[in-house]
DNA sequence: CACCAGGCAAGTA
DNA sequence: TACTTGCATGGT
């Protein structure tokens, strides 16, 4: 059977098993940007908390944050963990936006996906996750997110090995299905789902799953 | 109590 | 190049 068969069979079992996993939560692509930074290696429990503030203090926005004290925006993130290194990296972007883009973030997301990819890369602080989550989640292009679930999922299920690193994974997803949006969106997202998950004896898909612990494996 | 959560960069050998 | 470590809160 061929990868895109098997990842179409992947995605296929994980939606009906779960159902839309309506990612970004996010009621604008500013906020999923932020979003994305402050969710790095965090519960996005915590992330919601900090966004909670950043709207209380009335400053969610590309201008407002961009003129906050360094000290100030740290308080307001600080649930998420990280504070002071995340207003270090939110900084950092929004100074990528304001200098090259003249802090218009429509016009950089309206820019071709490899130039917003790499203008995020740019940036010290945004990794591959990061930059492919603001590029899809938030510009809406189709680039295909790994992550940490990513990579034990597949590896699990035969399709990546050990050795394999961010952009040679994000290939295997890339090469074998159309560059659609809403289908990386999704896909994403239950490969998320499914890694959140614990083995439990009722979970219809957890064969070949020796104890309690285990990542769940879906049998393709 | 330990462990984890939608990473990344800098330091070390 | 290939590990290791710092960063930090809040839920289970």
């Amino acid at each position: 059977m061929s990868t895109r068969q098997r990842l179409q069979e992947l995605y296929d079992l994980l939606l009906t098993a779960y159902g839309p996993q309506h990612w970004w939560p996010g009621e604008s692509p500013f906020e999923v940007m932020v979003g994305a930074v402050l969710t790095q290696n965090t519960n996005w429990a915590n992330v919601e908390k900090a966004i909670a503030n950043l709207k209380q203090a009335g400053v969610l926005s590309l201008a407002a944050l961009s003129d906050l004290p360094p000290e100030r925006l740290a308080g307001l993130i600080r649930p998420a963990g990280y504070y002071n290194l995340k207003a270090g990296r939110l900084s950092n972007l929004l100074g990528m936006i304001n200098q090259r883009w003249d802090g218009d973030l429509e016009w950089f997301f309206a820019q071709p996906v490899d130039e917003i990819r790499q203008s995020l890369l740019a940036v010290k602080g945004v990794g591959p996750e990061t930059a492919d989550s603001i590029t899809l989640y938030a510009a809406h292009k189709p680039v295909f997110v790994i992550d940490a679930y990513t990579f034990r999922i597949l590896g699990r299920h035969g399709l990546a090995d050990q050795d394999m690193g961010y952009f040679e994974l994000q290939e295997v997803f890339m090469d074998a299905l159309p560059p659609d949006v809403a289908l990386f969106n999704e896909f994403h997202a239950l490969l998320v789902r499914l890694g959140k998950g614990r083995c439990k004896k009722t979970n219809p898909h957890c064969e070949g799953c020796p104890a309690e612990g285990w990542l769940p494996r879906v049998e393709l």
